[in-house]
DNA sequence: CGCTAACTTGACAAATGTCAAAACATGTGG
DNA sequence: CCACATGTTTTGACATTTGTCAAGTTAGCG
């Protein structure tokens, strides 16, 4: 599919971040937004880059991460269709500090900041959605650099469950993995192998089930008081 | 000093987020603004507060930190006067998941949520000014992020003199401690012990001085090439 | 099938935290 | 101005967690 294909308002006012704006205002950002198709693998953005706007996430998945000199990879995010980037470094006019890559192929909608900012100052309400969704991303990081930065990978591993889990539609018992189990420690800051090994040290205690790419939660009791820091010394096999 | 003293609108105006505010709004903020003292080692907001509105440090220091439920600190950020905390759970109305203590005695302003709402409708500039503030931030967290996930102790701490004396007003070759050498080593996501051997490793190696809270930098090539990654094994002493 | 990528497992090394003691600094009241 | 009391920083010895490497296993997929 090329770019630049024409975005219909409809399809716009079912995004989080445009909810609640008059047509008016829709059609006008439909009209200034393009569209763009990326390959599994394919960059997006990298660090460094200027950015005059914010993209919208319309389906696929796309991972966000910063890089180590070495090359090491740590993971952020995972996007999902719906989500934004790009808010911060557009009103802050910096370059990127992170990498967005797509991990399998996506579409994506640009809307330059003119008719963003020109939507700003039409809808006071939108100024609102807007602060609201920083605020959010930034809880998101405060949390992540808490979870990394207080608990053991284990901890992490049962908080990254019991997070997913409350976050679903329905409180559920299953989890499902956004992406590989590699990008998924890199998210909880640890390599595959220690994610890989605390993932079956709870399955030995009998607390989840793993199957494939989906956990099932068996004891969320079990797992909420590994979480609060009741660490066993690692058992004997 | 009682609390809910008069706020000058003119002192409120050199406040980076309130700069460039009209007459009339300045005003408006200033009334509905309180004024608070705090002693060092008071806490001025726990995790799970809600907050409805912001604070603005007119003088003093605080931290912002988050806990572990074994009781460890992790400190986010050391506030300077002119700094301002509370943006994102005011706009998000969810309960704060820092706690904010002084660590000398301070002054700081409080401002409900109506009249910075107010404003921000009065005056579109505010909104850019808020956005961006709030950009910063996010900014912070992902390289707050980074550094402690992608580098090591040596590395993290040549980040930090650096980052410090870029910011200084006139990038400078003395770097100053914000605060104890135990509160920035949490900072930087290692223990006190820890920050302490990475000074004096580097002290060792001719490329700083240290002086009380006050680092002299010798060599910021030096510096910089370790920030980069050329890790020399451990000098046996 | 057979290829590739994803995942698991074990043995080992390295980085960092912990604890305890000592050295040092700072401030207070006599 | 001294001397004690308190808080901060340094240092050493040691334990622990986690990463790394290498090899093996499994699972999708053409």
């Amino acid at each position: 599919m090329p770019n630049g294909c024409p975005i219909a308002p409809t399809d716009l006012g079912r995004q989080a971040l445009f909810a609640g704006l008059a047509e008016a205002n829709l059609a006008r950002i439909a009209e200034a937004g393009s569209i763009i198709d990326v390959k599994r693998g394919e960059r997006v953005l990298s660090r460094g880059d200027r950015l005059d706007g914010l993209y919208v996430l319309l389906s696929g998945s796309l991972k966000l991460y910063v890089l180590s000199c070495g090359g090491d990879e740590r993971v952020l995010r995972v996007l999902a269709p719906g989500d934004s980037f790009g808010e911060a470094i557009m009103f802050n006019r910096i370059p990127s500090p992170v990498f967005v890559e797509s991990l399998a192929s996506a579409r994506l909608a640009f809307f330059p900041r003119e008719v963003i900012t020109d939507v700003l100052v039409r809808a006071p309400d939108f100024t609102d959605t807007m602060l609201r969704s920083m605020s959010n991303l930034m809880h998101q990081l405060i949390q992540d650099l808490e979870t990394c930065c207080l608990h053991n990978a284990l901890q992490r591993t049962v908080h990254y469950l019991l997070r997913k889990a409350d976050a679903a539609p329905t409180p559920h018992v299953e989890v499902q993995l956004p992406a590989s189990k590699a990008v998924v420690a890199s998210m909880l800051n640890m390599s595959a192998e220690t994610f890989s090994r605390e993932l079956h040290r709870l399955q030995d205690e009998g607390l989840i089930e793993i199957n494939r790419r989906v956990i099932y939660l068996r004891s969320r009791d079990g797992l909420i008081d590994l979480a609060q820091g009741s660490l066993k010394p690692q058992t004997a096999h």
